[in-house]
DNA sequence: GTTGACTCCGAAACCGATTTCGTAAACTTT
DNA sequence: AAAGTTTACGAAATCGGTTTCGGAGTCAAC
């Protein structure tokens, strides 16, 4: 440790060179050793190996990304604005995608910009330089710039959640349309029968699937729509604490608020609160998500969960087959969406007041 | 669009050279031109440039890094087991990092890793590989292996928080002691008399300096040490749901609960509905951390909140700074720590059961 | 008209690996 | 024993930039 200077000024680490003149043998030799060439006799291979080893050898990424022509790493582009719960999933998220990618040998590379010009840009910069050779899009929307422009630029790339381009790349996304219609049964098997449906924007591809997997399910429980109140906010904490005070006012008669997302769940149940209604007792609400942190809620709450491991995982697969040549049609999944039962549901308290429609309670 | 197969195939992106073929110069000379070196022309560069614009030439950040021996990037290695408001944070803290980098020219990768062990050993192959130049180390304990490991390489990093090697090494720490010392003289003022202090683990360097915080302020308000019950947890919700129910057993004439962090004051909330106890009505929790979820909680919890914005701006510029030469002791940032008033504390509703000390009220 | 300074640019080496191609030696075959 | 195969390795080119070094040209000075 009194040797700084010395470690920093000379002692560069090891070279392939270096490495095949310790051997006495020639560098192509050395490096095909090491990748496990078949022809390089087994003996050299063990000798190579143990040299390599002892001096300390770890080959040089850029020079192989020079040769090899790829990165071996796996950009991301997020948008500065992510804080409370969405910035808890996307941390998850991304723990998850970067542990996926690890195990295939990629790296992740996060680049964080201001505003959706910027995105598009750093897209196209990371790409061009050759710091990635492809991305993972969240949070995508339903007609989507990004998508649009990779897709021209012919950059490879996977997104979590389908735009309407969705025959056209590759995405991994959630059956909201089974999970929300798994919602209502559950919701209409606690004796409710009058609904509220808090969707998100419609600029996101996947709240049409909402409303139709709410509508089919009511339609088979012969729950006429009329029953069903609906209202719409921005996927904020901030815009479910709104939704729930219009919703008292206007429809008190709702026992069942369906929330498009955990924060606008959160915050209409923290709005429910405020105005002295007990969840579940009052009034049940459900999200969807899974973030882990409406585990912790007071109350925990019933939602729609995915785990973001799992996500995780499969678009890392996704994406480094995509990059190795896949044709991106051929990787689209859909993923189960499961209903997990907390404590922000429970049976509704009295009968519906307006009393329309009497249920079979078990 | 319907070139699919030309676009994959041939037409590669241009290289320097062809950019240099094209204006009718050499590559070093278009190399200087583009960038802005004193000995080439003027005209000459304009020429270059407006060539590089209108063939859409990026250089390849690959050839670059080769030559110029650096990845620009930085490198950060998380465990995987962020979950909750952990991840939150990191989340928050991740994309302020990646932010500041960015305006510096640098990227971020991230490597996610399942134990420890795995952890030194993925620093030390991003940096030998040559993937990163060096690394921000998030949630430093005071005997920390990842920080003797790197010192040990002599790979540049600095730390979010500090260890007991604190004088060899970068960081970037809130200074705890007076946070917490402006948390006890805030339910002082309040009124309180009967406190408990729920510390984090004793492997964390700052959780000496917590407690000296609070003990300091204490003494300087002359509530004895016998007044100010001392609990233990892990930074958990869990735990601090676990101390809540303790302190109502053990000590039921404690009026305000200082936690270690956030996560404990929520568990320790959600401890206290559950015993009836109203929050700050009955009791008063304060927190630590600023995470914008805390904001969110019901009831929005008092903390000590610092910017991770802020703290990953700073950072940036201190692992830019050293992995450019700087001597890691040259960065070494200590950042106030902000009280931030919500609506989880209050006066307390009578007073103190055991009157030893009666305070002035306003 | 030679010298010197200055401006602007190019040839070649280099970073550290991989890949293509070729070849010497050993081993089979006929 | 000559020819053909196989085995195991090396020489040189290559990836796409940057850097070192030097040199051609212009211009002023003596």
């Amino acid at each position: 440790m009194n040797d700084d200077v010395i470690e920093r000024s000379g002692a560069r680490r090891p070279t392939l060179s270096a490495l095949a003149e310790s051997v006495g043998l020639s560098k192509p030799t050395v490096s095909r050793a090491l990748n496990n060439y078949p022809d390089i006799s087994e003996s050299t291979k063990q000798r190579v190996r143990e040299a390599a080893a002892s001096i300390g050898y770890i080959g040089s990424s850029r020079a192989r990304q020079l040769t090899k022509g790829h990165a071996e790493a796996i950009g991301m582009v997020t948008l500065a604005d992510n804080i409370g719960l969405r910035a808890a999933y996307q941390s998850e998220f991304t723990n998850a995608l970067s542990l996926g990618l690890a195990q295939q040998n990629y790296d992740l590379m996060v680049h964080t910009v201001l505003t959706d010009n910027d995105e598009v840009e750093s897209y196209k910069r990371l790409y061009g330089e050759g710091k990635v050779d492809g991305f993972v899009i969240m949070r995508t929307r339903k007609n989507d710039a990004r998508v649009r422009a990779l897709l021209d630029a012919n950059i490879p790339f996977v997104t979590q959640g389908r735009t309407e381009l969705f025959d056209r790349h590759a995405w991994l996304d959630i059956d909201v349309e089974q999970g929300f219609g798994d919602v209502f049964n559950h919701l209409y098997e606690l004796g409710h029968r009058h609904f509220a449906f808090l969707n998100g924007g419609k600029d996101v591809y996947s709240s049409s699937l909402r409303q139709a997997g709410v509508a089919a399910a009511a339609a088979s429980c012969g729950v006429p729509s009329e029953n069903i109140c609906q209202l719409s906010g921005d996927f904020s904490a901030a815009s479910g604490h709104l939704a729930m005070r219009r919703l008292r006012d206007e429809n008190p008669q709702v026992t069942a608020l369906i929330c498009s997302n955990d924060a606008m769940a959160m915050g209409a149940v923290s709005q429910a609160h405020e105005l002295g209604l007990a969840v579940p007792k009052d009034i049940s609400v459900t999200g969807y998500d899974g973030v882990r942190l409406a585990e912790f809620y007071n109350p925990p709450i019933t939602t729609i969960a995915h785990s973001a491991a799992q996500c995780g995982q499969a678009l890392a697969s996704m994406v480094v087959g995509l990059v190795q040549g896949d044709a991106p049609t051929s990787h689209q999944v859909l993923l189960p969406a499961d209903l997990t039962i907390r404590s922000s549901t429970a049976p509704v308290a009295v009968f519906p007041p307006t009393g329309s429609f009497i249920g079979r309670y078990k």
